[in-house]
DNA sequence: GTCTATACTTGGATAGAC
DNA sequence: GTCTATCCAAGTATAGAC
């Protein structure tokens, strides 16, 4: 039966939105973060959104860090992957900046950037989600530790800089700029900085492999 | 009168400790958010570590978002002038990239840093905090704004890095690398990248000014 | 699985005696 | 200026009926 049809003898026998309620106050938590912080994400908030019974997050998610932590990991789960694909591809380094500005751009329209950089800032704050939040972030770090490796081996610093030391202050550069944007300052520096960054690629290109070398 | 005298005067006499009451609460506030970090300062854990009553806070200091922008006050008050006066200096690149890493490491090791980032962590779940802190963050900005445009120039890149967007990226930085680093990341990484800067500037150094010039 | 009701805690802030 | 006592709001979480 097709999903059309479906929907209308639902509506016609007046039967009730099969939604999986758990699903539902995932999604309530994730807009709740996205809109309003995480500050703002308690289990009254949070259930008044999604229009449910505040107790129902405690049944479903046990606490509400394990909701919270539900959210960031469902925010996360096919992001990463999309940005190791375009990071393992055999493009030239310029391309491989280009396509992760358009992530980046993208994760941050949709606000899906807003939800991790709250949840990462509100570990900060409380300290029984700190350890499974930097868990979470691992996986980002090794990510970034692959790409700048090798440009780093290629613009002869190898030795010099750790990898694992680049990747740290790139993720932590990017973090911080989220959270001095969520601060008031202007949300646009961080699509600029991608820009400039894209623009100079070429520049590095040459630098490195030489003019068409594929990274 | 001399002060050991004096001291001795009053133990006999019994007379209460003149201790300013308003800078004993300062300290305190002080001392909690740099050990136990913004999530515990709140005014009945302050008031119990500085053994003063908790109603004092908000005689002396209207609210407690007041008291703690007075403590960052106070922490931040006298390190921007010496970053300055640092910055400053008609001195090489990698001279001032030296004293900057003294600075930093003495702000890190005195917990100052950790009194800052934890306020401005904080900012971000309160709402009605943020503003105020931002405000006290535009001073780094534009300090870091005038040593980072006089690089730009000199290699070159004049018109395509926006000085402030250079700033901006930079503080984000060490504001990220902090954050993370009370998540429970490895507390000496942002120690080894200052290291690593220092070790290329004289490389920056001769691709810009030439060897021996002064910055 | 979902609801109501509620226990329990912590926190900001104030009133009023001293 | 400092104290005690207290108000009130908001939060997490659970018990128990349905």
């Amino acid at each position: 039966m097709s999903n059309v049809a479906h929907d209308v003898e639902r509506m016609l026998n007046d039967v009730p939105e099969p939604v999986d309620t758990k699903r539902r106050i995932l999604d309530a938590a994730i807009d709740t973060l996205r809109e309003d912080g995480f500050a703002v994400a308690s289990a009254r908030t949070i259930a008044r959104r999604g229009d449910f019974n505040q107790a129902l997050i405690f049944y479903h998610y046990g606490t509400l860090n394990g909701l919270v932590l539900a959210a960031f990991d469902e925010v996360t789960r096919a992001r990463i992957e999309r940005y190791v694909e375009v990071f393992e591809g055999p493009e030239y380094l310029a391309t491989k900046l280009l396509a992760m500005r358009e992530l980046y751009r993208d994760d941050r329209e949709s606000g899906r950037l807003r939800v991790i950089t709250e949840v990462i800032g509100g570990a900060n704050l409380r300290p029984d989600l700190a350890p499974e939040v930097a868990a979470r972030i691992d996986p980002w770090l090794d990510m970034t530790d692959g790409v700048v490796g090798d440009i780093i081996a290629k613009v002869g610093l190898a030795g010099v800089v750790e990898p694992r030391d680049a990747a740290f202050a790139i993720s932590a550069c990017f973090l911080g700029m989220d959270l001095l944007g969520n601060l008031g300052y202007d949300e646009a520096r961080p699509e600029r900085l991608m820009e400039i960054a894209a623009t100079l690629a070429p520049m590095l290109e040459l630098l490195t492999g030489g003019f068409g070398a594929p990274s």
